[in-house]
DNA sequence: TTCAAAGTTTCATTATATGAACCATAGGTG
DNA sequence: CACCTATGGTTCATATAATGAAACTTTGAA
């Protein structure tokens, strides 16, 4: 593994951790020596990727995350894009509504508007749902090319419930059907007693970067919301695409590949 | 140099740059060769903080950014205690008002709201501003330690205007006069035709972490001005400190019950 | 004061990053 | 259309930077 990516590792376990982490504990959680990590760590802290706080020395996610973090939101600004429609799709659907971005092998979610019900779908912003096993993950295949399907056919499919899709044939039955239906449905594929609809946002080129979905105690659930969700929700991310891209980008589903 | 320096290098550029970057391009800026400069490339992108446009082939700043922004200030609120209290103070001041961070050896500018008179000063967010030339780094500079001071002063000063300060003790009487004063001045030392007060953000242990500032062309400086401004400056500041941290700006904060 | 755990430094060893040269492809030009 | 050039991408022997065991220092609790 390149050094870069072992650094960029030690970021990853400080924005899983709800606060900063010495040095020792950090070694041992990524697995490197410690004097390899603090190298690292040392690198990070000068570039403000990371810093020490002074009392504790323990480490913590830098101010640098968050300049970089408004310089892509100010060249590609998919939160201000995303939030009003995901708060309308909230209203329509008396549901938990969120939206995912890809980013790097896995869906995170980005931003979420929490059903007001008192039994309700929780989302934690940030956490990453994987693509074979969340309504999102079907709905971002739906719209990727075959190969990158077939990439992710090759993964292992992590079974997180009684009825996680496993292996590629069951995988691909669910793109097909999720291609011609124009959103994606998954019934309790991640959590037990979560339902969720969802459809992708597209970006230039009809490429696939995020969606949005509505996830739904399994109990209210029957086959006319679903549908009606399911319109809502393709309805909404065709609109976000739209804002976000303008004409240039290709109609759903329409893969040319 | 390290190599998660040079990776880091080239997100700096792509950050510095208002579109995609192509890798022949990133290489020349970066001075790099172009097979390291690639395989720089590909394991950012393999982490998201990079990506590729499908299209044009260029590098451009990846997603995984706005997710570890949003991570950090998830625990570390700054915008959110600070917007508030800069829109209250451009609102008393009429003048632009703005907060910066410091990140990785120099402030940077995070927040601006603009005056709304027609002679204005205009502040650009991630702009750095270096520590030896602005009336923010003479704050920050009063609220640190003489260590640090020290260690600023052997770095070079760089000249922007005829008035930007020049060696060690002409830094350290600013410094000091900042202390005593409670609030700094800077006097057209960054560029010409613009005065600012600046006071310093403090966070845990009376550690500064950033500043806040009014900046005001300099036709419209008088002493009274500056006094009004500096002493409202100070106080918005000390506000943002008391919000950010409560009572326990000198203990640790991570211990929280 | 003592002890244990955490942080820090060192340096021989090893693995990894490097870059010159190469190939492949696309767009522009006479 | 053939040619040229600029760019992205690849290879591999070499040099350099990363590694980690061990020694040392600091910290903080008992």
């Amino acid at each position: 593994m390149g050094t870069v990516s072992k650094a960029l590792g030690l970021i990853e376990l400080l924005r899983n951790s709800d606060q900063a982490l010495g040095l020792t504990e950090l070694a041992r959680l990524a697995d490197y020596d410690k004097a390899t990590t603090r190298r690292l760590l040392l690198e990070l802290a000068a570039n403000g990727y990371v810093e020490q706080e002074g009392e504790t020395r323990g480490y913590a996610l830098g101010p640098a995350l968050q300049m970089l973090g408004r310089a892509r939101e100010n060249r590609f600004p998919l939160n201000r894009s995303i939030q009003p429609v995901v708060r309308e799709l909230a209203e329509l659907t008396g549901e938990t509504v969120h939206a995912t971005e890809y980013c790097a092998g896995s869906l995170a979610s980005i931003f979420t508007v929490e059903s007001s019900k008192a039994n309700r779908v929780i989302l934690e912003n940030g956490q990453k749902l994987p693509l074979h096993a969340t309504a999102s993950g079907f709905a971002f295949l739906a719209a990727s090319t075959d190969t990158f399907v077939e990439s992710i056919c090759k993964k292992q499919f992590e079974a997180f419930t009684a009825t996680t899709p496993q292996g590629r044939d069951t995988l691909l039955e669910i793109v097909k059907q999720t291609r011609n239906r124009g959103y994606s449905i998954s019934n309790q594929s991640l959590e037990d007693g979560v339902s969720s609809v969802a459809a992708a946002i597209l970006g230039v080129g009809g490429k696939p970067i995020g969606t949005i979905a509505v996830a739904m105690p399994a109990s209210r659930v029957t086959p006319e919301t679903l549908e009606k969700f399911g319109t809502l929700v393709r309805q909404h991310a065709q609109h976000i695409s739209l804002r976000l891209f303008g004409k240039s980008t290709v109609q759903p589903f329409s893969k040319a590949s």
